[in-house]
DNA sequence: TTCGTCATGTAAGAAGTTACATGATTTC
DNA sequence: GAAATCATGTAACTTCTTACATGACGAA
């Protein structure tokens, strides 16, 4: 069943049209430096921080990437950007305009390949697992466990933060918090159960009736 | 051969072991590779239909990594390989050295970072959601739940094969597919729960008094 | 004064993907 | 005899991360 493997190498669409010099090409990164503008972020530094504290269980960003998306945003007339420097030092704050709010949405209209793209040595130690000693692919399986509940603690954490947004209109920054909470949620509970099954009867107890 | 070693001029870079003639310094996914023989993959072609069946949920791989990795894994006598063509065309077969196990296994022990790395383009959309029409929203995170039922279609599909191999001993691979299983099954149910709630509550389409 | 934070940027490189190249074998 | 699959590999490219560079400001 999963044997053809789905050649993604034709569609493309991913990269969206073609750059040309008429299109200010704005790819992934520069959307989700273009919407956190809209969410208020108004400089670069801001901008690493608020990412940091919502998407940051699905998506990451560093300076390298914020601030020539920024200048490129500020080119395709997405945002516009003015220095306001703290004193001596120099900043430059951004504000989303019209056309890039009507850009931003157009984005998030657009229905363009999503992968849902998952790398994890961890899981894939568990699957190799069954080369360790028992006692040795429990601790391992332990350890797996142990990661998704200290996650659950630090998205936990932002719940109050994530309810505070909602309750002033923008429910769907807690939908997302939701999604990581119950994703480590779920892995957690396989462990457990795994867990909970092999403490019970490990020694080839395996029938059933 | 050993062509890694021209660029140890620069010492103060030392955040690992450094890759030299004495410790064959293998990577992640020449370990994948390294388990993936282990398992009964015989070339660099199994190895790759192997792993588009088992861990494609939470890792790939590509021709041009798995190659270069058998060779430097029999250089460092994890595995043996020897030729064994298919008539007039050439291919290599190889099989895992008891070095080679024991090496997996200590990798397997090692308690190096696992980090959970998700990169999920739709869910950043999700977040962004409150930009849209309500109706867009809800288009949107449709899609998504979407996305996460016919993963678990595919993903249900192998479960028999796994359920195979977990008779024969091997209970991992089975675990592991359950976590993608138990991971798509909350993602979706999330979206659910969502969308009877804006069906049910706010001024939407429905007809609330 | 020194440390931590704010704020932006450059240069280099690690890692992985895609496109392309090659050609044999099996299957329809 | 055409298409799909088996089987391996090279070269170019994108993407993202790391390390480094710079320096102002505020607090201890």
């Amino acid at each position: 069943v999963l044997d053809k493997q789905v050649k993604l190498t034709d569609m493309d669409a991913a990269t969206g049209p073609v750059p040309g010099p008429d299109h200010p090409e704005v790819a992934a990164p520069g959307y989700v430096v273009l919407g956190m503008i809209g969410l208020g972020a108004r400089s670069g530094y801001e901008i690493k921080q608020l990412v940091g504290q919502s998407i940051r269980f699905f998506w990451t960003i560093s300076p390298v990437q914020i601030y020539p998306s920024l200048r490129q945003l500020a080119e395709a007339g997405f945002v516009t950007g003015r220095p306001e420097p703290r004193g001596r030092r120099p900043r430059q704050v951004y504000e989303i305009t019209e056309a890039g709010r009507a850009a931003l949405r157009q984005w998030l209209r657009r229905a363009d390949p999503m992968p849902f793209e998952l790398r994890d040595l961890g899981l894939v130690k568990l699957f190799f697992a069954d080369a360790l000693e028992p006692g040795e692919a429990r601790d391992l399986l332990r350890a797996i466990r142990e990661r998704s509940e200290e996650r659950l603690v630090t998205l936990r954490a932002v719940e109050p933060t994530a309810h505070a947004v909602e309750a002033q209109g923008d429910p769907h920054p807690l939908l997302t918090l939701r999604m990581g909470i119950a994703v480590h949620q779920a892995m957690a509970d396989v462990c457990r159960d795994f867990e909970d099954r092999q403490a019970g009867g490990p020694a080839g107890r395996g029938q059933t009736g």
